[in-house]
Order: C-alpha cells, then structure tokens, then sequence
DNA sequence: CGGTGAAAATGATCACCCAC
DNA sequence: GTGGGTGATCATTTTCACCG
C-alpha cells in the first residue's frame, strides 16, 4: 500500500480523523490551498475516492436527504474495517462506535466536520491565524477515559497571538432539552471533578452548534436551567455559547457569529473568549 | 560523475453520462 | 436543477537509461 499517491493517503488520513467526510469536505481539506480550477477539483477527489474504492479502502454511504442546513445532502465515505488498518487509525480499536448505526451517526459526523472546515476557512490565508488542534470525538477520548463528558471535537486556535481552547457540540435537533440538559450537567461534573486539568492547560468554552436559530435560543435556555440553580456556576456559564451553523458558514464567519452566552449581556463574539482562554491564565472560573 | 532526453506517471480539464 | 460518476485528451512532472 505504500504505492498510494500522496493525495490518497491524505484522504484516508482526514477520513480516519472524521470517520465520515462529504466529497465536498474532503475536497475542501484536501486542496483549500491548490491553484486548482473548482471543476478540477472535484474531479481530482472523485478519482482519488475512486482508486481508495477500488483498493477496498473506502466505502461510500447511502445519501443524506436532509441535509445540514443550507447545505444540499451529500453521499459521505468513510473507511472500510481494512482502510482503518491501513491508516492504522485509533478508529479500528473503537468497538460499536465504528460500525453505521443508520443515519444519524453519520449525518452527525457531517456536521462536526463542517464545524471544523468553518474554523479552517476562517484562518486561512490568515498569517496569524491557524487551527492548532482539531480532535475528533475518538481522539479527545483517548487517555481520557475519566472524563464525565466528552465533546464531538476539540479545538484549539490560534488568534492575536493567543490561543482558543474551546469544546465542540453539534446538535441536530433531535435530542429533547432534557437530553441536552443531561449533557450539560455532565460538561459540570467534568469540571468540578477536576479530571479535565490532566489533558487541559485551561478550562475551554464549550461551543455547541445548532442547526437553527430558534434552536440555539432553546438550548441556551435550556443550559441556563442546569447553570443557574447554583450561584457557583455563574462564572462557568460565561463559558457555554450557542451559535447556528449558517452562522458559522456565513460571512462572518464563526468569530462574527452570534454566541448566546448566560447573563445580561445575553450576546457575545467569540472574540471575546479568546482573553480569558488564552492558555496563560487561569481558567475563566477557576478557584 | 552530472547532464540529457525519451518514456512513464501523474495532474488537469472538458465533455459527457445517469439518478433523483 | 443538483450531485455523483467516467472517458478522452492534453499538460506537467518524475523517472531512468544512456551518454560524454
């Protein structure tokens, strides 16, 4: 296998970090900084998907039909039980969580990817701007196994010569609110349990993305709930924000998104996290 | 040994096709 | 219309045997 061209092992490298990409998205991680023509481009990462297909490396799942949210569906692939091998992913050691279960663990997985590439569009051609870190739910989880809760990704980003720690949550819309309050609750127990300083140098925002507006607002409120019974989560709950993905994907981009964060001011620019998560002070609630 | 040129591999583009 | 796919063709890069 090691006759595969440096762009397919690109592509079964990205495919083993996000377990389901679109052609789209991978198309986009592959050759964001090619000179490329857009028509080329795809036709490169078809062939690319082609051969990886052809070797067993790769398979492809049936269509989403829905979509993300101003996104048309797409076909997504993923690593076969053999391309996982290949890559020597941590992938293949995950029992259960590998396999499809229906649509929604892949729909899902679109979605964390598509948060990422917002991230990636944002700093690119930015000289001091840059993803540091981009873990997928698999890869914060490993050596973390006493962790209350676990993110669907972690990032960490460079701006204004600081760093953005932040965790990633993207919600679909189909948990209840009580579902979601659960998760919160756990995102709280992880932080008073103190397991998080091993891997952490400081407490991150914790970033969850809806597919709507409406949506953002109901789970933010729904976190209040969870936040606000106790007066020593106060200064927590600065770190939980909400934002849409169309936000994100937007001109603006995810630092001109609106994050809804607890408190009067109701409003804030992620901007505003970097200061306080800038891996050099104490974490925003610390003590 | 380095330089050269033909052959081979890879990359890029266009023009189509089909399914929904 | 959009998305997914293939074949033909031309361009570019890499490889490699051969030469002085």
């Amino acid at each position: 296998m090691s006759a595969l061209p440096l762009r397919d092992r690109a592509a079964l490298a990205e495919l083993s970090a996000q377990r389901f990409l679109s052609r789209r998205q991978l198309e986009e991680l592959l050759l964001a900084e090619s000179t490329l023509a857009a028509g080329s481009r795809t036709t490169v990462v078809k062939r690319i998907l082609r051969r990886l297909r052809e070797r067993g490396l790769v398979q492809v799942s049936p269509r989403l039909f829905e979509g993300l949210d101003g996104i048309p569906g797409e076909t997504a692939y993923s690593l076969t039980p053999v391309g996982r091998r290949v890559v020597g992913s941590g992938l293949a050691e995950q029992r259960g969580r590998g396999a499809v279960r229906g649509n929604f663990l892949l729909a899902h997985a679109l979605m964390v990817a598509e948060i990422g590439l917002c991230f990636r569009r944002c700093a690119r051609g930015k000289a001091d701007e840059s993803v540091l870190i981009w873990e997928s739910d698999w890869q914060v989880a490993e050596g973390r196994s006493g962790w209350a809760a676990l993110p669907d990704a972690r990032l960490v980003y460079a701006i204004e010569g600081r760093q953005l720690h932040a965790f990633i949550e993207a919600d679909r819309g189909t948990e209840g609110a009580r579902f979601f309050a659960g998760k919160i609750a756990r995102y709280l127990d992880l932080y008073h349990s103190g397991a998080w300083r091993g891997g952490l140098p400081v407490w991150p925002l914790v970033l969850t993305v809806t597919l709507t507006e409406p949506r953002a607002r109901e789970l933010w409120r729904s976190s209040e709930g969870v936040l606000g019974a106790r007066a020593e989560n106060a200064a927590l709950a600065r770190t939980f924000r909400f934002a849409a993905l169309a936000e994100l994907r937007g001109e603006a981009g995810p630092f001109g998104a609106i994050w809804r964060v607890s408190g009067t001011d109701s409003v804030r620019r992620l901007r505003d996290g970097v200061a306080r998560n800038d891996g050099t002070t104490d974490p925003p609630c610390a003590g």
